[in-house]
DNA sequence: CAGATTTGACCCGG
DNA sequence: CCGGGTCAAATCTG
């Protein structure tokens, strides 16, 4: 093969992947601001206007200009698309079903003891998902529904590290995961890392909390609009900003392990849900750096909220929850964190 | 019995 | 090669 043409091929389809990126975030900012609009709009007249919002039809511009480019470059190399696609890819069973990397033997797995080489850890590790790392008091600050997968012993770190991943994740597909550990300068506080952004419907998630909100800010009227977005087959990965951080500080933000994930195996292509979630400006970033690279600038993602709040999740009691990171005394809850 | 957790196995990637 | 992330059978719990 020629170098050349690879190396085209491969900037081509970074190009597409951070163009459906940002098709996806206009997406998802068009409704958010159509919300505001239309909210404020009552507010302040008490009458609902009925003119055309200019913040609408220019987000429609800007995602008629994403749809045209995207199918430009797509027409020229027949990069796999992810807009507005990946949704109807989770059919309840695309994550359970590990991408059989081992041929095929969808038949008989389930196997073990002995047998079963091959067949186990085959899935594919997520490189380039947006990941953000919290410090906290509390490891179930956000409002999602968590369920562990594992627990390791990590190398000079005196705690085990916590694998968590959206209870959704069977039936929706949701590949929102969270490692969980706690610090080893203060025992008291953990160290959550999220990596990936929900993509499951957060209203239900949302009813599990049942315990009053103490954040006092507007949580109810955030998830409605959330459940509005994930009606709508829109990634809410913006949402996950206000859902997270009541009372968590911000580690590190907007890290992304970039790495184009779709180089590897040219047949998984974007199948598995939505891939396009992650940062918008670090996904501009990325293609403004392929033309230009003076583009330094960071664009933080969260703003670091430090209210104390500490309302009790409905899940699970604190002892739970730390004994959870006690390896000599297993958590034995019933359900997510 | 269904769903969650535990935990050893397995594989990816640095 | 090895640490860490994920899988999945076994086990637990309500």
């Amino acid at each position: 093969m020629d170098p050349n043409s690879n190396n085209t091929k491969s900037i081509k389809r970074k190009v597409v992947d951070q163009l459906v990126q940002g098709y996806e975030f206009a997406t998802q900012l068009q409704l958010l601001l159509s919300h505001q609009h239309s909210s404020h709009y009552i507010d302040q007249t008490g009458v609902v206007s009925g003119d055309p919002d200019p913040v609408d039809e220019l987000i429609a511009k800007i995602l008629s200009s994403f749809h045209k480019t995207i199918s430009v470059l797509d027409s020229c190399d027949s990069v796999p698309m992810a807009v507005e696609g990946s949704q109807n890819a989770s059919r309840g069973d695309d994550l359970a079903a590990p991408v059989s990397c081992n041929g095929g033997d969808s038949g008989d797995s389930r196997k073990r003891l002995g047998v079963g080489k091959g067949k186990r850890g085959c899935y594919t590790r997520k490189k380039r998902w947006h990941t953000w790392t919290v410090e906290a008091s509390r490891i179930d600050e956000d409002k999602y529904a968590w369920r562990k997968y594992g627990q390791k012993e990590i190398l000079n770190s005196k705690f085990p590290r916590s694998y968590f991943r959206c209870t959704h994740k069977p039936t929706r597909g949701c590949k929102a995961t969270k490692l969980v550990q706690k610090q080893e300068q203060d025992p008291s506080l953990f160290q959550i890392t999220y990596i990936g952004h929900h993509t499951c419907n957060v209203s239900d998630q949302t009813q599990a909390n049942t315990e009053p909100n103490d954040h006092g800010v507007v949580m109810d009227s955030d998830n409605a609009l959330v459940a509005t977005i994930a009606q709508d087959n829109v990634n809410e990965n913006i949402q996950e900003q206000e859902n997270d951080i009541s009372s968590l500080i911000v580690v590190g933000a907007g890290m992304v392990k970039e790495e184009d994930n779709n180089n590897g195996d040219q047949n998984k292509n974007y199948c598995e849900g939505s891939s396009v979630d992650g940062d918008l400006s670090l996904a501009w970033q990325d293609v403004m750096m392929m033309f230009d690279d003076h583009q330094h600038h960071q664009n933080h993602y969260y703003q670091g909220e430090t209210s104390t709040a500490s309302h009790q999740f409905s899940f699970i009691d604190n002892d739970q929850l730390f004994s959870l990171f006690d390896p000599y005394c297993p958590y034995e809850g019933t359900n997510a964190i």
